[in-house]
DNA sequence: TTCCGCGTAAGGGAATCCCCGATACTTTTT
DNA sequence: AAAAAGTATCGGGGATTCCCTTACGCGGAA
């Protein structure tokens, strides 16, 4: 593209899209970045529909994405910009210490995974990682999945819930949020049905009971973000 | 830099004190506060240790507090700041739903309740609310305990929990302990139908709209065993 | 003594739960 | 490469729960 901009006296600055559900790590982010002078933040949304609108005529050079958004999560925005377009840089961004999370996001495309724990000039050596074409993870996630790779098949598994799948972990955690099978359906453009068939699949793989178990265990879940 | 421009002709800016343990949202809430003409951000810590360390030498006029800090959370720092000042105003700031947290954070001595999802100018509004003296919740929280209020008019007001009968204490816990309708009525040796009487006798007394939202509350109260 | 809260319970339509099965695609295993 | 397992998606249909309304006896409060 024009990534040979240096003909005139300044280089084009890189756009950077931001998709999170708090306006105030939206603020904070578009400050951080518009203060360097090679990026700039070209758009911003707060959930998945809107960023979809808006990417194509944006036509951003970099995303960062939060993990947990209304309707669907992040990892589904990230697979389907990663079908529409196999070349943009993705970061996934979270307050999940949790590897699962991190892994997934790496799976779904995504080029780079980071904590909204880390400090704010990790963000930057991030995205200017990911637009050189490399994979960021910070040393704490990176530790942590070489951790687990290691003692992986032999000693003690970790939280069941890592054996969920990607679309069943978004349930599990919708429901953790206090929302009913119908309005899940709704937010993920799902039939009930198929909503039910994954709540069966949770309890399944969790060993539970019922549905008030489900709630209780996705609201346990919720409230201690950070299991393992 | 230029703190020495009071002299002018402007008021000296209220100090505000930020705890929150992700520093895009310290950065994000540090340039929206200080873009204002009347606030400043004094400090930041990302925990309540070094909080408590810093507020006396600092001495802000605002503390805004993030629930879901590593160590104490942000309620225990609410607790631990008020006993030393009675008159600070705190702003409690959380990603969860104010349905779950609103009351505790107040019973804590808090003086607000906002949600990392709510558009960054109600923050602004929040700090300049509390700092009047007055106390800033959502509509919906604060008709809720307007409600509770009148319901319970003598005595001062404590959990709202304390106003559910025996009966409906007994079966608020076992939702919380993931029991089902026909279970709970069989463990005490009544009619689903009396059950489910006493559950809906519960949301009422305590504002909830659906069944999830019961079994939300009932088990945050199971997981903090013991609410005052 | 009238009124209110408590404990108990039923009726009935809407929503859900829960156990079946099904199709199509992808990943893993053999 | 074929087979097996897992994933994503939906439906049928009976059992259960949800939610709103009504009811009744009882003891304490007004």
């Amino acid at each position: 593209m024009n990534t040979k901009a240096t003909i005139g006296a300044t280089n084009r600055k890189s756009k950077i899209f931001v998709v999170d559900d708090h306006p105030i790590v939206r603020q904070g982010l578009g400050l951080l970045i518009n203060r360097e002078p090679d990026m700039i933040v070209c758009g911003a949304a707060e959930e998945a529909q809107s960023a979809l609108r808006a990417i194509p005529t944006l036509q951003p050079d970099v995303l960062v994405v939060d993990i947990s958004l209304n309707g669907p999560d992040g990892l589904e925005l990230v697979k389907t910009v990663r079908m529409r377009d196999a070349n943009m840089p993705i970061l996934v961004l979270s307050m999940h210490d949790e590897s699962i999370y991190a892994e997934r996001a790496l799976r779904a495309g995504a080029n780079g995974y980071i904590m909204k724990q880390e400090a704010t000039e990790k963000v930057l050596i991030a995205i200017r990682r990911i637009m050189r074409g490399d994979v960021y993870l910070s040393d704490r996630v990176s530790s942590k999945m070489l951790q687990q790779y290691v003692r992986g098949s032999t000693t003690a598994r970790q939280s069941p819930v890592a054996d969920l799948s990607d679309r069943e972990l978004e349930v599990f955690r919708l429901v953790g949020a206090g929302h009913g099978t119908r309005q899940i359906a709704e937010d993920l453009h799902l039939s009930v049905k198929t909503v039910e068939t994954y709540q069966a699949h949770i309890k399944e793989k969790l060993s539970l009971r019922n549905a008030r178990e489900l709630v209780q265990h996705a609201i346990e879940w919720h409230l201690t973000e950070k299991g393992n």
